[in-house]
RNA sequence: CGGGGUGUGGCGCAGUUGGCUAGCGCGCCGCGUUUGGGACGCGGAGGUCGGAAGUUCGAGUCUUCUCACCCCGACCA
């Protein structure tokens, strides 16, 4: 991609309704763009991020036989009644048909879609475990929407939901989700800071699991054992005082953000539907169900806030909308020409390059190219050609290094395989 | 949803106690000179001041209503 014909515009200032630094940095580094409070535009460079995201996100879900599928946004008001959510949830986006007078709703999540869709599918114990999920645009008429990414009002999210025979097989498969989940985070690179943590669990387990990734601009407040590191909500820790896995009664208050949520729903949406299977005895049991979800757009929000610096932002190489940024200094025949070829070079072999093919100054560039946070800066001038070689920076490091031309490719790879 | 704040070219802002052709920086267009950390000169384009109603000889400045965005709380992937 050449960065002038991209729709990328930098901004210098801050970002007046920027609450957070994801939204700034996301907005001034034209990732993304606010249409109303809470709702955003993903441009080129935070769509490819996403479908980084996106990407990470299939990945481990598939491994544990995720089936992905694609719901509707449209769901019928019958459906939400049935569960009883019609009425006690107060942040359902409700609007009725013009024509028909249908009462509707703009899907905030999808209990409600996939256990009637579950039925048509499922009714022998032969026909199960089943996990389905999809990634898609919810809607939730937060009264508050805040902090960029982190809570909009219209998001992203990877909702997954299995299907179970039995309370040990959805056990089973809780854990198996939980591992996926630290995964992903790891493969993200927040994995560091992101911590499994026993939330409230409602009235059908005793507990649910959140990933807390810890951050000042998070919402939430979370008592993390340094040992284990695993963490306890706020919102049980009266009842959970100690960790959970050692019984250290010491632990540090943090805030987080919550980055995913894993959830044991027993029978709590199969049973308003009759969602039954035959057992191999000819009996009608219950279907038991898990739910699992992460915000996509939260998730890029948090990393941003995890990794940037004063100067921007600065992606973990596995989700950069690029890999590579290259920057001509400088546009005489010779520069231009060796920038050329190897901008050519890197297309070729198929690493994601940006090539800040603009007449701005070099302080422009190497100031658009920190806010942007590509992971590897490679720069073509005078001075590199003297040297026949290619300057390469990473954008998480401070120091940069000289590289032959014949030995660029090479550099590169290990750069990106390393992570 | 309660309390507070802000709306002025694309972005960030200034605009005295109401007063004449609404300013500034950045960005944008043209020409030229520049190029290792947000270059410079010259010349341009672009706003009717969130919206509506009102007060007044006169409103960006005052009043009322309204919309939007932001903040603080209470609720949430």
């Amino acid at each position: 991609m050449k960065f002038s014909e991209s729709l990328i515009k930098t901004r210098r200032e801050k970002v007046k309704e920027a609450d957070s630094i994801n939204a700034d940095l996301l907005i001034r580094g034209s990732y993304i763009d606010q249409l109303a409070s809470g709702v955003y535009t993903y441009l080129p460079l935070g769509l490819k991020t996403i479908e980084k995201i996106s990407s990470v996100i299939r990945d481990e879900i598939n491994k544990i036989q995720g089936q992905e599928i694609l719901m509707p946004v449209l769901q019928p008001k019958e459906n939400w009644q049935k569960t009883g959510r019609w009425e006690t949830e107060d942040n359902l986006y409700k609007f009725t048909s013009y024509y028909s007078k249908t009462d509707l709703v703009l899907g905030p999540t999808h209990e409600e879609v996939v256990v009637p869709l579950a039925k048509k599918f499922i009714f022998s114990y032969k026909d199960l475990p089943k996990y389905l999920y999809q990634i898609q645009n919810k809607f939730r008429d937060e009264k508050r929407a805040k902090g960029g990414l982190l809570r909009g009002r219209e998001f992203i999210m990877k909702d997954l939901y299995s299907f179970h025979s039995s309370k040990e097989d959805l056990d089973d498969y809780y854990e198996k989700a939980s591992n996926a989940y630290k995964n992903i985070f790891n493969k993200v690179g927040i994995g560091s800071k992101t911590y499994k943590t026993f939330a409230s669990g409602g009235s059908f387990s005793k507990y649910s699991h959140e990933f807390q990734t810890e951050s000042d601009s998070g919402e939430d407040l979370i008592y993390l054992c340094k040992k284990c590191k695993v963490a306890v909500n706020k919102e049980i820790i009266n009842e959970q005082s100690t960790c959970p896995e050692c019984g250290n009664p010491k632990l540090t208050e943090i805030k987080a953000i919550e980055v995913g949520n894993i959830f044991k729903l027993m029978s709590k949406f199969s049973a308003p539907f009759g969602l039954t299977y035959r057992d191999r005895l000819g009996e009608d049991k219950p279907i038991l169900m898990g739910c699992y979800g992460i915000g996509l757009g939260r998730l890029m929000g948090a990393i941003v806030e995890v990794s940037h610096d004063k100067d921007g932002l600065i992606w973990p190489i596995e989700i950069a909308p690029f890999k590579v940024h290259l920057i001509n200094m400088g546009d005489n025949r010779e520069v231009l020409t060796e920038t050329k070829r190897l901008y050519e070079k890197l297309m070729k072999k198929k690493i994601e390059v940006i090539w800040d093919d603009r007449s701005e100054s070099n302080g422009v560039k190497l100031t658009d190219a920190d806010l942007i946070g590509i992971p590897i800066r490679l720069i073509i001038s005078n001075k590199t050609l003297e040297s026949k070689a290619i300057e390469l920076k990473e954008r998480a490091r401070d120091n940069s290094e000289m590289i032959q031309y014949d030995n660029i490719l090479t550099r590169i790879k290990e750069i990106v395989d390393v992570k």
